[in-house]
DNA sequence: TTGCTCACG
DNA sequence: GACGTACGTGAGCAAC
């Protein structure tokens, strides 16, 4: 076959690696017909960013063909344990290849041997550089001088040397390498034991598998019998890893070009499968607009509103619409001190508009006047009748607040739409959302403000740039929620969560940031004060100790001075292989040598001084005089809330100087602190979840579970377990939350590994329910590819099938632990929104001022504050109902310590 | 910006 | 005989 006469390289896309890839990676999102269509999604943008990388004229995409292949006959059991293929994935295949066509891919599928055959023959008689687009290591066997690979998933590229970077050896000896691992997901032996680094120790030393092979009596020990048992298979092995080159293909440059779009098949098959912005796109081609335009709303038209007259058919229109979406433009993040500078508004996809109210740079147009639109605006935001969509509502209901605005009819919000269902999906900000469901590149802020120091305020932005800007965020904001609604529609328990529990705490969590909670500042200024003393005179100890002046806080320089100059003895590295100075090593040391001990009380003094008693006071705003945090929804991979600037959820406790810090979290006079926490609910939910009979029991009756626990591992009496029993079995119990290892325990109580191990194993016999609870989670994880809570909340686990052991144990444990952290964090959601239902039913001055995970923190008159505290305690413990009893404890003081 | 360390549940 | 080792967060500091 002779090279086409182009610069841009050949590119052979796996289709099929990446259709599986995709469809574990994404969400479940499904049509308006019902259908899944997520791994259609992946491969098409996929594929979209290949083309825009090479800007390619030869490209193919290869899949396998349905059914056994040559391999199979050499050997039945390949591929063997593999589940079959998920219904939910294949129903997608038959739409993708005809989506692909359409858009002028050449498409092989060749019976009888695998993509990976097709893509090695072509990559073989090309004359030409190629590029191989692959999720699959088996690949780096065909790299040479002219072929390289490129995952464009995990955005790795592997030329000659990256294969050698990568796996250790060249890309002749991949063969060899794969041989000698075996592969168990696709079932072909290896030599037992023998993972990627002895392959790599072996092939590094004897340079090929024939090598090794006829010299396996040379190798000793437990592994050299295996290879020497293994001997009689290995050929087969080999056989099965290599890719076939030599597939009789068309190779013509017809063959592989790519081709002019069908636009007219493609309106049709985007239409059918609910592609939005795909179609949207072809509307700007000339001959597929027709087309086009017989079923979606194409070219996008955003209007500014400068007069009356267009804001009165706008009001009308807004008011007729059954859903629109808005978004507002502001001078701060900050909802306190954000003003609003516009609005923008989306009756239908493509069609919005922006209406400037406060653009005050040099020669601004002139601008309808604030407060009067508002004013017009006010009862169409108040109407519960009147639905609305919009991407972070919490802060937009926050900010209008401050206008005397109480916002209403909220009835989506696509921050929270989009967490629901994919809560690892690290970013759920709007730009993300529409580059990674809509296939739409948004403009960001940066765009039009620039970045850093320099960056503009919105309302120093012109009006015609900002327009753009806004009234893309608003039908942006309504098309997806289009495309999540669909998605949350198919399956009731995620919908339940996000319409009973995420959207109604939308407002809770708006209320309890604008109260704010009130700050002694003085106290805590005055702790400042004290903490810098003690610090000066450990800090004269430390030089003294060391025999020269370094930087405490720096934990490079203390290496150099422990472990280098004072010579002491490396006990654990950290993840880079620096020596470590963590809390765990050098509290160690602090037994035999004096320095870390002070290191130690310096370091905690300045993490008090620097994070909380300097920090916290200046965060007292200036209007209100109290703190306000900002409480994440769309955070944590597992439900939780997170909370920053300040991170009001890890103030200090476990020690008396941190608890001080607690003291200045006060009430306003005439008020007290209630601090309201749920005991052991994670244990609880264990037990509910895994419905083992003892456990159950021990909640049931009230006991002292750590004690329970104790007697059952130790084999005593409930009377006679000791301190250290119960402390042991406490670590157990809070391990097998986390999925702990035998390893992890013993670290944790300071036990041998063995012995670890036998109290684990010893637990297992005496609550066999929780075993089976723990191995059906993660065997339920590995064939769904997620783990629920007790409420349908889903969480991803890409990893759960991953091949590295580390990664996949990882997830593993994440199975383990997120269905009870998540349920957790699910009835404490639900807890907020009953108790601010109950508040305001009361019409009481009690407000709920802080959450941190199992406890929630109110500020309430002292009238009557015994009665409310117990109404508030019930209405917590019966927001689930659980097989074993939900208890709160309730605590009431001056300030947040006393309320413990 | 990254790595380390440490505050919380 | 390798390698890591209990889950989930946010923040400050040093050093690049």
């Amino acid at each position: 076959m002779a090279k086409k006469n182009t610069t841009t390289p050949l590119v052979l896309v796996d289709g099929s690696s990446y259709l599986f890839r995709a469809f574990h990676a994404l969400p479940p999102l499904v049509n308006r017909h019902g259908e899944p269509t997520g791994a259609i999604h992946g491969v098409l943008n996929m594929l979209d960013k290949l083309r825009r990388d090479f800007n390619p004229e030869l490209m193919v995409v290869v899949f396998d063909a349905k059914g056994k292949t040559f391999r199979n006959d050499l050997y039945p059991e390949y591929k063997g344990t593999r589940p079959p293929m998920p219904e939910d994935l294949r129903s997608q295949i038959e739409p993708l290849l005809e989506i692909i066509k359409a858009q002028g891919y050449p498409i092989l599928i060749e019976p009888n041997v695998e993509a990976d055959d097709v893509i090695g023959s072509l990559s073989t008689q090309y004359q030409g550089e190629v590029v191989i687009s692959t999720g699959d290591k088996d690949m780096a066997q065909l790299v040479n001088e002219r072929v390289s690979l490129i995952n464009t998933m995990s955005k790795t590229f592997h030329d000659i040397d990256g294969v050698k970077d990568k796996y250790g050896v060249a890309p002749e000896q991949i063969r060899d390498y794969l041989t000698l691992m075996g592969d168990t997901s696709d079932n072909i032996p290896g030599v037992p034991k023998v993972g990627p680094k002895t392959a790599v120790k072996w092939l590094a030393h004897y340079g090929t598998l024939e090598n090794v092979m006829e010299n396996a009596d040379e190798f000793k020990g437990k592994v050299g019998e295996y290879l020497r048992e293994s001997l009689h298979f290995l050929p087969l092995s080999y056989q099965l890893v290599t890719i076939i080159c030599d597939l009789e293909l068309d190779c013509s440059d017809e063959a592989l070009s790519l081709k002019e779009q069908d636009s007219k098949a493609l309106v049709a098959l985007y239409e059918r499968y609910g592609f939005n912005s795909r179609l949207q796109q072809l509307g700007d081609i000339p001959e597929a607009r027709e087309s086009v335009a017989a079923v979606v709303v194409s070219s996008k038209y955003y209007e500014i509103i400068h007069t009356q007259t267009v804001l009165n058919q706008w009001l009308k229109d807004l008011t007729e619409a059954e859903l629109f979406s808005f978004a507002i433009e502001t001078t701060h993040q900050d909802y306190i001190d954000a003003e609003i500078v516009g609005l923008s508004f989306c009756i239908e996809a493509g069609k919005s508009a922006y209406l400037p109210l406060a653009h005050d740079y040099e020669d601004a147009p002139k601008q309808l006047d604030r407060d009067e639109c508002l004013q017009r605006l006010k009862p169409i935001l108040e109407d519960s009748q009147q639905y609305k969509v919009g991407h972070n509502l919490k802060y937009t209901r926050s900010v209008l607040l401050n206008y005397n605005i109480a916002l209403q009819g909220v009835a989506q919000d696509t921050m929270l739409q989009s967490y629901v269902l994919n809560s690892v999906a690290s970013k759920h900000d709007i730009q993300s959302l529409s580059d990674r469901y809509l296939n739409h590149k948004a403009t960001a802020l940066t765009d039009i403000a620039g970045k850093g120091r320099k960056q503009l305020d919105f309302n120093q932005i012109p009006v015609e740039k900002a327009a753009t800007y806004a009234s893309e965020q608003a039908d942006i904001s309504l098309r997806l929620h289009h495309y999540f609604w669909s998605a949350l529609s198919a399956d009731v328990h995620l919908k339940s969560l996000y319409e009973t529990i995420e959207l109604p705490l939308m407002a809770v969590l708006s209320n309890i940031e604008r109260h704010g909670v009130l700050l002694n500042s003085g106290a805590l200024q005055d702790q400042s004060v004290e903490l810098a003393a003690e610090m000066k005179a450990v800090e004269t100890e430390c030089y003294a100790l060391a025999g020269e002046k370094f930087t405490l806080n720096s934990p490079k320089q203390l290496q150099v001075i422990l472990y280098d100059k004072l010579q002491i003895p490396i006990v654990k590295k950290t993840p880079k292989g620096q020596p470590s100075t963590s809390e765990e090593v050098l509290s160690e040391l602090a037994k035999e040598y004096p320095l870390p001990d002070l290191i130690l009380r310096f370091r905690s003094m300045s993490k008090l001084k620097s994070t909380y008693t300097d920090k916290l006071p200046l965060l007292v705003n200036k209007k209100t005089q109290r703190i306000h945090t900002n409480y994440h929804q769309a955070v944590t991979a597992t439900g939780r809330l997170s909370s920053s600037s300040p991170n009001l959820q890890n103030i200090p406790i476990r020690t008396s100087e941190g608890r001080r810090i607690r003291r200045a979290f006060v009430a306003m006079p005439y008020y007290q602190i209630m601090a309201a926490d749920y005991s052991q609910i994670e244990l609880r939910i264990m037990a509910h979840l895994s419905q083992d009979a003892g456990l159950l029991e021990a909640f049931s009756k009230g006991l002292d579970v750590h004690k329970t626990t104790a007697a059952e591992v130790f084999s005593v009496d409930i009377d006679e377990v000791t301190d250290n029993q119960r402390r042991s079995a406490k670590a157990i119990n809070f391990g097998l939350i986390y999925g702990m290892t035998a390893f992890g325990l013993a670290k944790q109580i300071g036990s041998t590994r063995t012995e670890a191990a036998a109290y684990v194993k010893s637990y297992f016999n005496r609550y066999p329910g929780v075993k089976d609870y723990m191995d059906n989670t993660r065997a339920k994880a590995k064939e769904q590819g997620f783990v629920e809570t007790l409420f349908g909340r889903r969480l991803y686990l890409p990893d759960i099938n991953n091949r590295n052991v580390m990664r996949r144990k990882y997830a593993e444990r994440t199975a383990i632990n997120a269905p009870m952290q998540g349920t957790a964090a699910d009835i404490i959601k639900k807890a907020m929104v009953n108790v601010d239902a109950l508040l305001a039913e009361k019409a009481t001055d009690t407000r709920m001022i802080m959450q941190v995970h199992d406890e929630l923190v109110f500020e309430l008159p002292r009238e009557n504050i015994k009665d409310l505290s117990l109404e508030i305690k019930h209405c917590m413990e019966n927001s689930a109902e659980l097989d074993v009893p939900l208890i709160v404890d309730v605590g009431i003081g001056e300030h947040w310590d006393a309320a413990h």
